[in-house]
DNA sequence: AATGCCGGGTC
DNA sequence: GACCCGGCATT
């Protein structure tokens, strides 16, 4: 949970306090930034953290909103607040409620102990302004400051966004946590969580390629966005909270038993994740941390294991197949979410997000007739029968073989934990969730044909080789293993085709 | 024959 | 809706 960030421990102040910070710094876009970066830190230090404390680390966005008060530290009396001057900088209309500049700005002298800091904090502070925005912007992450939304999360708890955030959500927030930050560059750092909050639409990212755009889009695409990396759906969502009722609702059948199995099925992006190719946003920059599920073939990533069932980051094992970003191009299936307003298809038709509350563009399109196509949205809609599978395999980054996933008799429920312990990543999945990974790709194709308007009923039945089905898997004897689809003789619903 | 699962039945 | 199973298609 308390997943720090390497970084952090620079801004040691406080022990939550930096987290919030933590944050940006991964980024590591510009040159000056760093500078930059540091001045931040002290900043939040300073002032934030002790929020942050109180906070436990839970932050949440509205509490930036909030901020003049309820972030106002004690010792420093208001007057620090009244930073006028950094909004008047930042030329985003979001900027007051932007929380961000304000710390900056205002950062007070208030703190003595950081002297030196102070100092260079003044100076650099003068060009802070103009820096702050800057950096800001150039993530998209929503900075620390707006952390306060999903970033919070991170920050307060730890900040699990860091790691990529993307997986990461409020609620799973501490599980998630990588380290990417030593580690992984690939999953986006810095993106940090860009708030999932609802308030998305504070953040200063707009800068300098923000404006430019259409205002319209600009905020909203840049920060983070969620995608759901249910297998077929890739939906994608600028708020944690929208994509996880997106996943609960959807994927999970609505239960709500599975408390934070949704945090699995989605993952963040950072703004411009690399998902929406067009090139809409001006902003070139980093794409670094940006994508949180970077082709990377290589499991060097610090989460090897991630555990999500069908996470963009497999498990080091999966082949490069890896189903890493990929969902996305389908079009979900069904989003009658209503959070879910967007979705974008990885062809980039999609930067666009509605910047706050109701996502959903008017123009959206709810295909559900277009993509429901694999069985593997059965699940949904069927019986949901896989949900509830009682094995869990545990990943590993290690997993076993990269191709097939090992069978059940690996271990049901145990201790996962090791590694996921560890890293924070590992967590435990049920076979389902595997197969899927591992045959993310199979499943994508699978997807595409039934997208496919010509096929679009086609239940096919795969040629039984291929598909390994609970009774190959685990044999009649285990029957009990069996999905309940297996058992009653539906299509399987473990391993879908 | 074994497997996968549709279609339909029962509770 | 959960559960089962006949029966067909496929291997």
């Amino acid at each position: 949970m308390a997943t720090k960030r390497p970084g952090d421990t620079s801004s040691s102040s406080g022990p939550q306090s930096c987290p919030s910070t933590a944050v940006r710094p991964t980024d590591t876009r510009q040159p000056g930034a760093e500078t930059q970066e540091t001045l931040v830190y002290m900043q939040c230090c300073g002032q934030e953290a002790p929020n942050l404390t109180e906070r436990n680390g839970h932050r949440k966005i509205m509490d930036r909103n909030h901020q003049g008060p309820v972030f106002v530290p004690q010792g420093r009396t208001e007057r620090v607040w009244t930073h006028p001057p950094a909004p008047q900088q930042t030329t985003t209309p979001t900027i007051p409620s932007c929380p961000v500049s304000a710390p900056y700005s205002f950062w007070s002298p208030g703190s003595v102990e950081m002297d030196e800091i102070m100092a260079a904090m003044v100076l650099t502070s003068l060009s802070c302004s103009s820096v702050v925005q800057s950096s800001p912007q150039s993530q998209n992450d929503p900075l620390p400051g707006p952390s306060s939304g999903g970033g919070d999360m991170g920050c307060g708890g730890g900040d699990i966004e860091c790691g990529g955030g993307e997986l990461s959500d409020s609620s799973s927030s501490g599980y998630w946590s990588w380290d990417h930050g030593n580690v992984s560059p690939a999953p986006s750092p810095s993106v940090a969580e860009m708030d999932s909050s609802p308030d998305e639409g504070l953040h200063m990212e707009l800068e300098q390629g923000g404006e430019l755009h259409t205002a319209a889009r600009s905020k909203s695409s840049f920060r983070g966005t969620y995608r759901c990396l249910w297998p077929s759906c890739g939906k994608v969502l600028t708020s944690s909270v929208g994509m996880k009722r997106h996943v609960r609702v959807l994927h999970l059948g609505g239960s709500e038993q599975s408390p934070r199995e949704e945090d699995f099925y989605y993952t963040k992006i950072s703004c411009e994740a690399p998902a929406d190719p067009s090139p809409v946003s001006p902003l070139p920059p980093d794409p670094s941390p940006v994508s949180p599920l970077p082709p990377d073939p290589s499991p060097v990533s610090p989460l090897p294991p991630d555990p999500s069932p069908v996470s963009p980051l497999p498990p080091a094992p999966l082949p490069a197949s890896s189903p890493h970003v990929p969902w996305a191009s389908f079009g979900s299936p069904l989003s009658p979410d209503p959070d879910s307003g967007l979705q974008i298809s990885s062809s980039g038709s999609g930067s666009s997000r509605p910047s706050s509350g109701p996502e959903s563009a008017p123009g959206q399109h709810r295909p559900l007739s277009q993509s429901a196509p694999s069985s593997s949205w059965q699940i949904q809609t069927d019986h949901l029968y896989q949900a509830c599978t009682p094995l869990q395999v545990t990943m590993t980054s290690c997993s076993p073989a990269p191709c097939c996933w090992t069978p059940p008799t690996v271990s049901n429920q145990h201790s996962h934990h090791n590694t996921q312990v560890v890293t924070g990543r590992c967590r435990s999945v049920s076979v389902g969730e595997q197969w899927l990974q591992q045959n993310s790709a199979t499943n994508r194709l699978t997807t595409l044909r039934a997208a496919s308007p010509s096929l679009t009923h086609c239940s096919f039945r795969k040629g039984r080789g291929e598909a390994k089905k609970c009774r190959k898997v685990y044999g009649v004897e285990r029957k009990d293993q069996w999905c309940t689809a297996c058992r009653w003789k539906k299509a399987c619903q473990r391993f879908p085709d």
